[in-house]
DNA sequence: TTATCGCTGTTAAATTTATAACAGTGCAAA
DNA sequence: TTTGCACTGTTATAAATTTAACAGCGATAA
């Protein structure tokens, strides 16, 4: 048999360390390393080398006996497994601080991905431009996913608007969604929906701070 | 035996999602409900009521046959035992949009965990004030964390500041630390780190709607 | 009053994820 | 040349987490 051909069984685990292993790769890269060993990306991400050695082993990597791993070559490969290859548009709705931070954070880092447009329903907002992107009324957001080809969709908008405004993407036809308000939502089933609540991780960090006094 | 007194042990899945169910309960209790039955909570947090019904076992609360969980008590179990009693002060460091959204996000949300402090390098924020945080000099930090006593620190400045941040906030004593950036970093053993970086989950997110077109 | 139903609480099994164990390999020093 | 060493790659084991299975129980209705 051959290689595996998709990487469709990756543990989602592994999916988001080699985001995370590519973020760190780039770093070196840009520091003037060519190649780099399994307990330095460990070290990096607060892992094992052995994780690390493991999921590059679930890709199908092999790196150099006592020389480690090509840096180029595996931040090549992992683009190849997790970026598309025609790219993904990406849309944020809501233009706050939280949504502004996103574009800011985000703009120009990963040329797979971008982030080719904004929504707001402040009249202020709408018209603007923040760091190259800018912003539209969310009236004219099932329009624009069309015209642009945006499947993936980034909510910053307030608790209270989370649900219409779920409703208005996966309307539109959007194929993935970002959660980033305190409200879970509800997608049907073919649409990927991830969400983060930034309460819940500062709760869990103040839950163990308070056991360690204990 | 005695019951268990202490929820050191509690799974950190569980944690987790205990702070969710905890949201979830306030939503229903503010739109006047006063039972709710595993499968209602399930619903909305996109998981089963079984695994609902094992973290309320974990953490020794019985629900009403027929009637389900009274959502008052409830509530106050989970502050009993992700809560400190008496309270917690956070910080911010950076008082860039994502910081400011944080703010905006928490304030007056939870009583037992509130941020008391910002900081931040720039002169032209440097003593005003956001949503009634105000913001320090980034000098001042070690005094203030130390007067406020302030345990946990979040992490919003830009990459580049990053490891340098949490070299100072660990040398003011802090006890946790919620990185926001995208530069992992280290702390001592004693510190309890909690890192999230946005653009993993966006890449994940891309990465599975990706595979679904496939 | 007895059968049914819809829910809880708990134990058992399966799945996912991480860790350990170790074979293989080739440089490097003796 | 051979012994040790510092790595990689893989398989085996363990730990964490989720899901399944099912007993119990009280309201409801036939």
């Amino acid at each position: 048999m051959a290689k595996q051909l998709t990487f469709k069984n990756l543990p989602h685990k592994t999916i988001e360390r080699l985001s995370q292993y590519r973020r760190a790769l780039l770093l070196c890269l840009s520091n003037g390393k060519t190649h780099i060993f399994s307990h330095e990306i460990a070290k990096i991400q607060h892992i094992t080398s052995v994780q690390v050695r493991r999921d590059l082993m679930l890709i199908g990597y092999s790196g150099t006996l006592r020389k480690g791993y090509n840096i180029q070559e595996l931040i090549d490969l992992i683009g190849n497994i997790i970026d598309s290859e025609e790219g993904i548009n990406v849309a944020i709705i809501g233009m706050g601080n939280l949504g502004r931070a996103l574009i800011n954070y985000f703009t120009g880092k990963r040329h797979k991905l971008e982030i080719v447009a904004g929504f707001d329903t402040n009249p202020d907002k709408i018209g603007n431009t923040f760091s190259g992107v800018e912003c539209h009324s969310i009236t004219e957001l099932n329009k624009i996913i069309k015209q642009k080809d945006i499947k993936v969709g980034i909510i910053t908008v307030p608790a209270d608007q989370t649900t219409e405004t779920a409703k208005t993407l996966v309307k539109a036809g959007i194929k993935g969604i970002l959660n980033y308000t305190p409200k879970p939502i509800d997608v049907p089933d073919d649409v990927y929906l991830e969400e983060y609540d930034m309460i819940t991780t500062l709760e869990k960090v103040a839950f163990y701070v308070k056991m360690s006094d204990e």
